[in-house]
DNA sequence: GTCTATAACCTGATAGAC
DNA sequence: GTCTATCAGGTTATAGAC
């Protein structure tokens, strides 16, 4: 991995963990081990370095909802394995951590990846409802129902971290999933 | 309102805002209008004065909570007018917030009374969600349907950040009450 | 209770040598 | 491409006068 990369990846974990207010270019050069003059060839600051870290973040999100989504399976079954997919409930959502940060949303650049990223999986989620519908397997409005159920996800990752305990947001995703039928 | 009743008013708003780790004592004392010195006779120091700003904003949560599900009506009703409540979306919940800031959620003492208030406000609603099955107006577990339905607000707030649009939060909130009919 | 002075370190960046 | 030097301003306090 040269050192352009390097930057990347550690800038991803850096936001991950801290958040781009409480992430310092000092911070990822010595956690990347790029020097200071290094950092600045390769990129504007620490603002256009975030936003490539973002932008493959927002893009993984994507990707990782598509593995579930556009699996195999009814659209129910796609459905349940989303929900249930395996998540570090403690780290949070790298990309829904994102909106909670000041600076972040108030630059409109580093703010576009998370909000079409957020918005393409609460679309897709959509259309499988939809799917399920059709098959006549789930009586529910597509639109709300995925916004309620990507908020759901999103927001069992605040109470998880609030009881510092990864079961609170296992048991959101049971009663959304129970809910659900 | 005198000076320590100010510096605790502006730590909340700044809190919201901008999140412990985007909130400088400076900011504090510019915005409160209070000057170094007061801020340290007051105060310990930072993590101090934010404690006591954290400690009222989550009672706050609790009692919001509270008016809602205490009051008057059905237990569905209650639940509704819970879940309905007019909210900020676009601010967010000025406790979830928190449990995104790496130094809130490193320092026991901060994080006790964000973790307090989130966990009572669930088991609240789990007794409201009990007394509705009792009534046989609903057949839900209590427990994982209360933390399902709290996530939801909160990954609301995520929501309609991430979009700008706070119609985002309602259609989630929506779909919501909806699945639970 | 409030004020100013001072301190040691961090922040986010620029400049220019190598 | 990477390095070190430098910079103006911010951070989070402490000290002591008023």
């Amino acid at each position: 991995m040269d050192t352009r990369e390097r930057l990347i990846e550690t800038t991803r974990e850096l936001l991950w963990e801290r958040g781009y207010v409480g992430t310092s270019p000092k911070a990822i050069q010595q956690r990347s081990g790029a020097g200071q003059g290094s950092m600045y060839h390769h990129f504007d600051g620490k603002s256009d370095l975030a936003f490539a870290a973002i932008e493959r973040e927002a893009a993984a999100l994507v990707a990782r909802a598509e593995a579930d989504l556009g699996g195999p399976g009814s659209a129910v079954e796609r459905v349940a394995s989303y929900l249930r997919r395996e998540r570090d409930a403690l780290r949070g959502c790298p990309v829904g951590h994102l909106t909670m940060d000041p600076d972040v949303m108030a630059d409109a650049r580093l703010r576009q990846p998370v909000a079409e990223a957020l918005a393409a999986v609460v679309e897709r989620l959509a259309e499988v409802l939809e799917e399920a519908r059709s098959a006549g397997d789930l009586d529910v409005e597509p639109l709300p129902t995925a916004t309620a159920l990507v908020a759901m996800l999103q927001g069992g990752y605040v109470l998880a971290r609030a009881s510092g305990d990864p079961a609170t947001y296992t048991r959101a995703v049971d009663g959304a999933l129970a809910l659900l039928r």
